[in-house]
RNA sequence: GCUCCGGUCGUCUAGCGGUUAGGAUGUCGCCCUUUCACGGCGAAGGUCGCGGGUUCGAAUCCCGUCCGGAGUACCA
């Protein structure tokens, strides 16, 4: 039987990292197995709703590059793929009425607040909260007809089999027991009609031939209900693969209050989506090897079911930071200066920028600071793509996001430059920077550009013909003279990157600093 | 409270009865070098939550215990 998977995401909100690593297991497994990805919508709480959210889900999807066989954007021959609609569909109701019909699903017609009003005593009396039961688990007809006539609302609830173990396998952590007498009676139809997840994803995982179910630990407990419904059916079980939980460092389940959470983020802080799934499918998985960094095939290759942990996961992004280093320098020229290009002139990235609150107490770079160097780099690469790319390039090395291209190489585009006090106090006191910016200024004019030879052979030559013995107190001051700073590119690239007109007005200007 | 799941360097992890407990990240040092970064090399960092057992031998098996987490909804 060729696997068929799903990623089920409740249409509440946003599409947060914990959920990306379920669709990049999801999704490496299917290509593992070359099996279907289908995408559904869980949209059977009205009162949670958010029509913004389905959008942002494709949104996220998209740009993470997971693309779905199935769903509710690209169709399928098991449609619909949102559960409001399987529900309008009466796709459910057949199912209810079986169970029914069994005897193994009953009515109960208590009040919510009958309900909190028996847990409030549940709890008091020190005994486990939930509905093991009732009034209505055995009641007679009659008592069903009675309350119908008298009009009340009604749930349908799964009658749990009592006095019995329910057994069931995961694939992480192997068997799994319960006590079916811990395991209270859970609605699956709700007084407006809507099935619960409880009811709708089994049933959509049965209809749609699901072969493997992934999901988040926090589904464990109630895993046992699940089963109890399958069975109940008499179908066959998919096969469940309990993931363990991202955390944040607090060791709770990771939240809005962790930073960022929503993977849209990521695109604007500058990460490529290779890295970030590389990343996020190493917390609660490893390929068995020492292998990290891995291609996308690679990955999908290599992922297999024995290697996902049980072990719960914390999300270290000085790590993410790394990866995704490691992934700029691995692009070659072009696609460099398309993904630089693409993400900065994102007509999103400023407002994100510009209401982007620090998480970091003390950023190195302020929000601030992000915006106006990407917009700087933004209009560069339009209005002077040769050299604003040139910059993008010779920066490469040294960047860990790519919204970092934006403050790296702000110095190269900007008009007037900013000194940095102490690489000015350090080396514009020496008593040969006069003469050597000057003799800089005269190598330079007159030329239309230079080439990195040139440069060197110019500083080169003037460390010798001027004592020195070694360059650095040559390279030291010219890079402050033209860069403001002490780090960056080779001074070689540099200057032959800045040309002969930049250079020369720089030097002017630096030399109004010398003392 | 009840049910369930976890627990190996700060972090991600390897490990499945015999290893000097391995790798990666981060930190620090050295090398490379015109700076920064990259890269290379190296160091520090773990009494494998704790206590008992089983065994010649336990991170690995068993029991207990502690700690953390999840669920305990007409939410998913």
């Amino acid at each position: 039987m060729s696997v068929r998977v799903r990623f089920a995401p409740s249409p509440t909100g946003l599409l947060h990292v914990g959920a990306l690593r379920t669709v990049v297991f999801n999704d490496l497994f299917a290509k593992r197995h070359q099996g279907t990805l289908i995408l559904r919508i869980e949209d059977t709480d009205r009162t949670r709703y958010n029509p913004e959210s389905e959008a942002e889900f494709i949104e996220t999807l998209k740009w993470v590059g997971i693309e779905f066989h199935e769903g509710p954007h690209v169709g399928g021959d098991f449609g619909p793929y949102r559960q409001s609609e399987r529900k309008e569909a009466g796709i459910y109701t057949p199912f209810v009425e079986e169970l029914l019909a069994k005897g193994a699903a009953y009515e109960a017609f208590e009040t919510p607040e009958e309900l909190e009003q028996m847990r409030e005593f549940q709890r008091i009396n020190k005994m486990p909260t939930g509905y093991f039961g009732g009034d209505w688990r055995d009641a007679t007809p009659e008592q069903v007809a009675a309350a119908k006539a008298e009009g009340k609302p009604c749930v349908i609830r799964l009658k749990i089999p009592r006095n019995t173990a329910i057994v069931g396998e995961d694939v992480v952590r192997g068997k799994l027991e319960w006590d079916s007498n811990t395991v209270d009676d859970p609605v699956i139809i709700k007084a407006d009609g809507m099935p619960t997840y409880h009811f709708a994803a089994m049933v959509d995982d049965h209809l749609m031939q699901i072969t493997h179910v992934f999901r988040g630990e926090e589904w464990i407990s109630s895993y046992p209900k699940h089963i109890a419904l399958f069975d109940a059916f008499g179908w066959d079980k998919p096969v469940f693969v309990h993931c363990p939980v991202i955390v944040g460092n607090d060791g709770k389940k990771l939240s809005k209050r962790h930073g960022a959470t929503r993977v849209l983020d990521y695109k604007y802080d500058g990460f490529l989506p290779d890295a970030l799934k590389n990343f996020v499918a190493l917390i609660g998985w490893n390929p068995g090897d020492d292998r990290e960094i891995m291609a996308p095939d690679e990955l999908a290759s290599a992922f297999h079911l024995e290697g996902i942990q049980a072990s719960p996961g914390k999300f270290d992004m000085e790590k993410l930071k790394w990866m995704n280093g490691v992934g700029i320098r691995s692009l070659d020229r072009d696609s460099l200066i398309s993904t630089v290009s693409e993400l900065v002139k994102d007509p999103e990235i400023l407002s994100y920028y510009a209401g982007k609150e620090p998480e970091d107490p003390a950023p190195k770079i302020s929000a601030d600071e992000y915006h106006r160097a990407i917009s700087t780099l933004a209009s560069a690469l339009d209005n002077d793509s040769a050299f604003a790319e040139q910059c993008v390039v010779l920066e490469q090395e040294r960047v860990q996001t790519l919204a970092d291209f934006g403050p790296a190489t702000e110095f190269f585009l900007v008009e007037e430059l900013s000194y940095d006090e102490k690489a000015v106090e350090k080396w514009f006191g020496e008593p040969h920077v006069r003469k050597l910016l000057d003799d800089l200024a005269g190598f330079v004019s007159g030329k239309s550009e230079v080439s990195v030879e040139e440069c060197e052979g110019f500083v080169k030559g003037w460390a010798a013909e001027n004592g020195f013995d070694k360059i650095g107190p040559v390279v030291h001051p010219t890079r402050v003279a033209l860069s403001g700073k002490t780090s960056g590119p080779g001074l070689f690239d540099l200057m032959s990157c800045l040309g002969p007109d930049r250079i020369a007005k720089r030097i002017a200007r630096a030399k109004e600093l010398l003392r």
